[in-house]
DNA sequence: TTAATAAATGCGACTTAGTTGCATTTACAT
DNA sequence: ATGTAAATGCAACTAAGTCGCATTTATTAA
């Protein structure tokens, strides 16, 4: 276990308000022992002992993305890949190989600037998205 | 007319290597009218009085991009958008507005020592994506 | 100018990621 | 213990894009 999670995962359902069910506290177990985050259906996968629906598995993700329980990431690759969002590590952003799909935090952020021109060029509630791409070391 | 595009549409296909048809010609010249990337969906609808498979579309977008002709863009909406690669104007980003979704290109790009740092880091040929999204002054 | 050939197209079926309607079941508050 | 809203399973659907294959077209070389 990377980084520091939510210990509990029945009591972090409950404070979203939340039921706690089967699949959604086996999803979210699942999800806290990953270090990069994983694809629907690689979630599905690490899930196999569990019998559920497919259907169930993308509505718990998307509640569980609003709900702030879990960053829906998007690497451009087709598909969404979702992560825990604990309070310790919550924004950031990440570089996937391009041969072997590894994925890695990276430790840097789109300068502040950035975002105030935008806002004195008008814009509201500004968010932004970064990601990076390249052949990693052990592919190279 | 935004910006200086290539000037004939066949002279750029012939450079490429690629095949001048009714169709290319008409995608091509269309995408030089714009100022924004536009949806495969909205490129089929500007050509609306041409007759035409959406495979054909789909394969020609590819084709170009991979060409060199158009830039691909991803903003997260769940479908590819496409532009001109013009030289002037080759690499930059977008801010979408979260409601009337019009996009505007934004005057920076993420630090060099990004980059410099992802390639310390044993990656080569390193890439990256950027955009933005808020409420647009005219919706705010 | 024409014939050869490689590339592009049309058609239809398919795929992948995700959504939706609806009837049933389950978790939780009382 | 029970009522109710939320969650689930199932099946059908959607959107964006892909693929195989037979046909047509643009370009090359004769």
């Amino acid at each position: 276990m990377k980084h520091q999670h939510y210990h509990d995962s029945e009591t972090l359902l409950r404070s979203k308000g939340l039921k706690s069910t089967p699949l959604r506290l086996a999803i979210l177990d699942f999800l806290n022992e990953q270090s990069a985050p994983l694809a629907a259906e690689e979630i599905s996968k690490g899930l196999s002992e569990i019998d559920f629906d497919r259907a169930t598995l993308f509505r718990s993700l998307k509640t569980f993305s609003k709900a702030g329980i879990l960053n829906m990431i998007d690497l451009g690759e087709g598909f969404h890949r979702y992560e825990k969002n604990c309070e310790l590590h919550h924004h950031h952003h990440h570089i996937i190989c391009t041969s072997c799909k590894k994925i890695e935090i990276v430790p840097f952020c789109v300068p502040d600037q950035f975002k105030k021109f935008l806002q004195g060029k008008g814009y509201r509630n500004v968010t932004h998205r970064m990601d990076f791409s390249g052949l990693c070391k052990s592919c190279a």
